[in-house]
DNA sequence: GTGAAAGCGCTAACAC
DNA sequence: GTGTTAGCGCTTTCAC
């Protein structure tokens, strides 16, 4: 007993103007070339239509056609974006501008099930998905290969699953490098790297402390056990290892997060940097503009590399693919006040 | 002559489980009383499902149901989301929380027929619609008011429309007080009240402007027919204007970004900010932490009014709906470094 | 308990 | 040129 004035649709339209369905239809969204409808009807039809206010039902037409112009963004934690680094937002960014220009709109999704990941995906929704972070450790990747959609991973590949997903990511290990060796240059001998509780078993962070690692080597520096520690997002374990008589004399973060937490945390214990201590970070949004002192770090061109993997998903999609497989995106290194000649250790213990 | 292997449906498991399609359906998502299944079945029925890894189609579900579980955030220029003030990010963010915590599914619209706004919203793949910057001027308004779904407006009111929509906006006339008697009391007399190009007819622009007015009336000053301007988003304009002679001690700018663009271009012109300019702007999220000087704000609590805006906005789509018709927020003033005393006039034409 | 069948609104192949 | 029809995959009433 719903008196809930029901949509006004094909049939509404057909019966109005006194044609069939089909040919609403027809004069409505007819591609192809078996669109012959007369002349006059054609006119007659629009008319109807716009007096109707009538509206196509997109569920509809997507089930029949298997196409929702609709692409998913995976993205756990979304309800954090405004909260710390602004490498989410860029992230976001890059990839809306390449979807809305295509006129795709865009969904995010904040959880799937681990599980079964395709059941979050493939209910036909979607007609491609960008995924941020794709766990490689996840037990059921197996899985995601076979999805019925295309899939395009936004993160490091991990070697334990890489192929078959088509991956877009930075040079981790360059980027790693050129933080190094700017840390060296200024005189850095010991430096610690420092991963992010929850985050240091994604495929970017430990791309990163990988080439944290070989770039020391690379220089001919040896790199000992606690030369590498996991702390929580506001670095609070900082207070504990600043304490301790240490010989390091910089700090690189995992990403700019955990870089401006570290500066603020040296701040609240008067360490001051860069004179005493030097800090880098990694992503270089303008986020690091914003901390105090300005967050040296290694920039990855994340809006881009967003892009690009909006444009080789719809490709994918439209079914002109030019099979890219991975791309991989350089670093660079944007040096700001945060980082500067080695602290003399003489001089430290003394503080 | 397409192989691809279709998607497995309730069909194909019906089959393979040797019972019909509305067995599996009700054991599967089966709900009210009329589910009556053996406990056997259900179990085989259950099995056979996940071995052939059935996901449901949603695009069926909803079109038979009506029901998509996914709002729409109509959000127009999204692409520059990352690229100014945090204001955006920060409304996302809200009105994401509100909805992934309520399992509701977030497409972004980016634009919108404003001939025919509904062609965009009623297309039955959206429960509701959460609409940020909602034009006043519309000349296609009441066609709103006769969407299917609801639609909340996540900015002021305009009395050219305003009632039969919910509306979820902060107290602008308040705030601008807040940011004029702060002014006053530091000394200034002549404020100058910059609109943005392309913003400045929008209802919150409006409003501000308005409480700017009745703020300064309120205090007793006299504005001026110059004491009113729109300027580029990159407030280029300022140049000129301070080139001349002009007794404005401070400058009230509509937003956050403006503030800071004014800020820039200040610093460019060597007026020190806030010896010999005040500057103040209007959101403050930690974007104006992050100018140079931090700059002084009023502030609305964006992220809570967009998460009440997604709350109604369910609340309705459920059919809960307590009837809530407007909400304003509270503003609050964040007095940073941008402000000081009135700079002596006579100093100033000594520059 | 289980199954047949109608129908959500649309498209496209095929008759006429 | 126009109309009929068969689905897309699902839910739900109603027989049995």
């Amino acid at each position: 007993v719903k008196d809930v004035p029901r949509n006004t649709t094909l049939k509404t339209v057909a019966e109005e103007a006194g044609v069939s369905i089909s040919v609403v239809s027809k004069v409505l969204h007819g591609r192809g070339k078996n669109v012959r409808v007369g002349e006059e009807t054609a006119r007659h039809v629009r008319e109807t239509a716009a007096r109707l206010r009538y509206v196509p039902n997109g569920l509809a037409r997507s089930l029949r056609m298997s196409r929702t112009n609709t692409v998913g963004l995976i993205f756990e934690n979304f309800g954090q974006i405004s909260a710390g680094p602004l490498f989410y937002v860029y992230l976001l960014d890059g990839v809306a501008q390449e979807l809305f220009s295509r006129h795709f709109r865009l969904t995010i999704l904040s959880e799937v099930d681990h599980e079964r990941p395709l059941s979050s995906i493939e209910d036909g929704r979607l007609d491609g998905v960008i995924w941020c972070k794709l766990p490689g450790s996840e037990p059921s990747l197996d899985q995601l290969k076979q999805s019925s959609i295309p899939i395009v991973a936004l993160n490091a590949p991990d070697h334990r699953v890489s192929l078959e997903l088509v991956h877009v990511f930075c040079d981790n290990d360059g980027g790693a490098k050129l933080v190094v060796d700017h840390l060296v240059d200024l005189g850095h001998r010991r430096i610690l790297f420092a991963l992010e509780r929850h985050e240091e078993l994604t495929p970017d962070a430990q791309a990163r402390l990988g080439g944290f690692l070989r770039a020391m080597q690379n220089v001919g520096l040896e790199v000992q056990a606690d030369d590498v520690v996991v702390w929580s997002r506001d670095a609070n374990e900082f207070n504990a290892w600043s304490a301790q008589t240490t010989d390091h004399t910089a700090i690189f973060a995992w990403n700019e997060g955990l870089g401006a937490a570290i500066l603020d945390r040296a701040r609240e214990q008067q360490i001051a940097v860069p004179s005493e201590l030097s800090v880098v970070g990694f992503d270089s949004t303008r986020f690091c503009e914003s901390t105090v002192p300005r967050l040296t770090a290694a920039n990855q061109p994340i809006r881009e590399m967003a892009a690009m993997a909006a444009q080789i998903l719809l490709d994918q999609i439209e079914g002109k693919s030019p099979s890219i497989q991975d791309i991989r995106f350089a670093c660079t290194l944007d040096v700001r006040d945060s980082t500067g000649p080695a602290f003399n250790r003489t001089q430290k213990t003394q503080r």
